[in-house]
DNA sequence: ATATTTGTAATATATTTTATTACAGTATGA
DNA sequence: TCATACTGTAATAAAATATATTACAAATAT
């Protein structure tokens, strides 16, 4: 499984480009996503603690976008919510006395860097401006 | 979360390759794993689907490669594990009265086919040979 | 025959993800 | 100023997934 924190986030940027002018709630938000509300104020905690949104407290309060959106990339939003990709790890310590074992990982570990060049060289063509216009 | 269905499926075939005479015993793979044996007779039942390894059952029973390494890619081996990588959708699904809803998932599918182009592309120039000749 | 191994089902445990509840603090505006 | 509507965050619960364990029938080597 993989959690969709990525997605999550995509979505309330989306809706943030789509209304710049406006601050959304985060229950406006979770509306859109089919979430609850909370979860989508942590991710937007995540993305405050970026610089990438300012919120309002109180009412008629919400959050709205610091940045043009044609200046941030899917790799942007890509590590502030992952990482890295990888394809997985044997969640246990493997047989150190193994000459597989004593090098899977780091031998994975180098071909999931490669990886996620590739995937960040492609996140890196598209702004969220590109995103947000498909809709 | 991410299974570790991938990175358990390479150790064992990284393991097979390392011993292609002899069939392989689940509880010697699992020892160099550090997992349970059931979970390695059940990712080997996998493989066996994709004729890629045999099975003896009885005394002195076990696994070994049916296929030559150097003619299986990690793509392929990818493909028998997961069928795609994604960077995860929100759970539910969105609010189809929303036009960012209601595209949402369209358009994060677009970006993953894509992502999962450059995976394959380098995935399938890596052999298991090129990978267990890395131990 | 006995011991060892696969194959598989059933069940349990652990971990991660998502949801809910609760409430203090803050701003709006009637 | 006071009711209302928000954010922020912690604590807890529920759901989903991943991994582990137990159990045992069937197969086969010696």
């Amino acid at each position: 499984m993989i959690s969709g924190k990525f997605a999550i986030t995509i979505h309330i940027l989306t809706l943030l480009t789509k209304f710049p002018n406006d601050f959304l709630s985060s229950e406006f938000i979770a509306g859109s996503i089919n979430l609850n509300p909370v979860l989508v104020r942590k991710e937007i905690a995540n993305l405050k603690s970026h610089r990438l949104v300012e919120s309002k407290e109180g009412k008629n309060g919400g959050t709205k976008l610091t940045v043009d959106p044609s200046s941030i990339t899917l790799k942007a939003i890509f590590e502030m919510t992952f990482e890295t990709i990888n394809l997985g790890y044997a969640k246990n310590t493997p047989n150190p006395e193994c000459p597989v074992g004593k090098k899977i990982n780091q031998n994975l570990s180098n071909l999931y860097t490669n990886i996620n060049r590739k995937i960040s060289l492609q996140l890196e063509d598209i702004t969220l401006e590109d995103f947000s216009n498909q809709f």
